[in-house]
DNA sequence: ATTGTGGCCTGCCCGC
DNA sequence: TGCGGGCAGGCCACAA
């Protein structure tokens, strides 16, 4: 699905539209306009303008319009960015690789043939106007060691739960976080707060390299966890079964024998 | 304020 | 072969 690592590779798609002019929106969904930009507000604030950045931050992306709005983009777990007519991501993990029409939810037009949509079967993602960025902690892709410290601060939530909160670190889903706690040797259901200074930096390093790792493998789904995240599936570094549990409202595989 | 829970959305897969 | 139930998780509303 997409977390962090897929925006960003919509985002440098994205980039191919900037210096553009705007010159058609369509949202025939408009349930998937959130916070009051219906779609005539929409089509207004938009329309005629020029697309002067393509941004990021955690799973936000984020186009700047000169003299005009800021588009938040949302894709949720299916959601699916088409930039003049081709995907950057062929097929995202849990949704099929078809882009079938009823399922553009949002597009901008740049002219003929030159465009900007969103496809999402599952209508989980959204689009708004001038969303909200102050709500959204520091990238995972860059967090600091001290910005991490503090946004697990003291407390008692589980650590998986705290790592995907968007207001206190941007950009985790369920299957990055996972892959960071595997990888970092560390129970996901610990008490955020109640974690060693030097289990907070392997958990820093793990942050920060496990998103570049997954990066440079191509997806949130490339971890080595991924191929175990099954029922009765074994920890691929020693062989235990793995756990598997609801941690922070999310299903949760981790090893019982090296994550403590 | 913080934490936890349930619901929304719908394609897909499994078992009968 | 068709059908129904369960499942996936990002996000939000709401409860305690």
């Amino acid at each position: 699905m997409p977390e962090l690592i897929e925006v960003e590779v919509y985002r440098r798609a994205a980039e191919a539209v900037v210096g553009r002019r705007i010159t058609d929106v369509a949202a025939p969904d408009a349930w998937y306009l959130r916070r009051g930009a219906d779609a005539s507000a929409n089509a207004s604030a938009v329309t005629g303008r020029t697309v002067v950045a393509a941004r990021r931050i955690g799973k936000l992306l984020l186009l700047d319009l000169r003299r005009g709005p800021t588009l938040g983009l949302r894709f949720g777990m299916t959601g699916r960015l088409i930039v003049d007519g081709a995907a950057p991501i062929e097929e995202l993990q849990y949704a099929s690789g078809r882009a079938l029409p009823a399922w553009d939810r949002f597009a901008l037009s740049f002219g003929p043939h030159r465009s900007l949509r969103i496809s999402d079967p599952r209508r989980l993602g959204g689009v708004e106007l001038e969303p909200d960025e102050s709500v959204l902690g520091p990238d995972a892709a860059s967090i600091t060691a001290a910005e991490l410290a503090a946004a697990l601060d003291a407390s008692t939530a589980p650590l998986k739960a705290r790592l995907m909160d968007q207001a206190r670190v941007a950009g985790l889903g369920n299957l990055l976080t996972d892959e960071i706690l595997y990888r970092a040797g560390l129970d996901p259901a610990r008490p955020a707060g109640a974690l060693s200074a030097a289990e907070r930096r392997r958990l820093h390093r793990n942050v920060v390299g496990t998103v570049a790792l997954l990066t440079e493998r191509g997806g949130s789904h490339t971890g080595d966890l991924q191929v175990a995240r099954v029922r009765g599936g074994r920890c691929p570094k020693d062989g235990a079964e793995l756990l598997r549990r609801t941690v922070g409202g999310r299903t949760t595989y981790s090893c019982p024998r090296h994550q403590r």
